[in-house]
DNA sequence: TTACAACATTTGTATATACAAATATAAAAT
DNA sequence: ATTTTATATTTGTATATACAAATGTTGTAA
């Protein structure tokens, strides 16, 4: 991809905004190439990481704040985002017995069924994403992500 | 960074699963920093391009559709969102009058001079967010940020 | 034991965004 | 000339998100 053509700028960009613009516009094609492969389930994107925290937690319970801390992205109300899940009968939710200011998250096996099924969508989109990467390219940039 | 301890997951994951959160995480960062930088004038990262792309037109006019291909995030609603940089004088918005189905938006003096203060900003942000990235480095990030 | 501070979550509200349908204008086809 | 199609923008509506204030619970100190 031409940064600058992409766009529409006559002037060359510094490298430093070209990068940081660069970085952006990938990020988009990442976000809607994720959103399209979890359209089918009718789940959004923090919704599938919030089902994948909940996995890894093999049978333990999660509060909400927990689930923040693991999110990719943190937001300001998981309260909701966890309402939802809760709609679609993927997780369980009770009043935490010897604290009860606490909230234990649990996934249901109907939520693991169709987190299996989102896996793999997931999975498929993440190797086209990257299927013009080979080992050690994406060593490569993981390095360089790393000096941000 | 440590992209299993950030998210808090005990297994290794798959390098492709790793690179794409990555990708995330370091998009997040990025993001926040844009916002907090752009926060002072109080306008989104959005309007902010928006204004750049006006300016880059030399005076000659854009009318909505030009605006939204040349935006980094394409969006559903740009007359909206240019509404709103009317509303701080920031822009000025005219029926074409060769075809009036067309809107001319033009950026304003006021508009031009509070963006110079922006790109100060921007620029700043920028040079932090890659300051340990050297030009080899940065030049090898934007080959690789090339295979998506 | 009562008051106060800390913690965990929820709710209210304002703003943002996505998507589709509606409006208005212009160009093309009959 | 009239209808149809295409173009450009706007509006309605539903959903998402951010942020602050409110609620309920627990722990601590007077």
């Amino acid at each position: 991809m031409n940064v600058e053509k992409r766009i529409g700028t006559k002037k060359v960009l510094p490298i430093n905004s070209k990068t940081i613009i660069h970085y952006m516009l990938v990020n988009n094609s990442i976000t809607e190439a994720i959103g399209k492969a979890l359209k089918p389930f009718d789940v959004s994107s923090q919704q599938f990481n919030v089902l994948r925290i909940l996995r890894g937690q093999d049978g333990q319970a999660a509060n909400l704040s927990t689930i923040n801390n693991k999110m990719i992205s943190k937001m300001s109300n998981t309260t909701r985002l966890v309402d939802k899940l809760l709609l679609k009968g993927y997780v369980n939710r009770i009043v935490c017995p010897s604290n009860r200011r606490k909230i234990e998250i649990t996934i249901t096996e109907k939520g693991k069924k169709a987190l299996l099924k989102m896996d793999k969508a997931i999975e498929a989109t993440e190797n086209q994403l990257l299927h013009r990467f080979n080992g050690k390219e994406l060593k490569q940039f993981n390095e360089l992500l790393n000096k941000f």
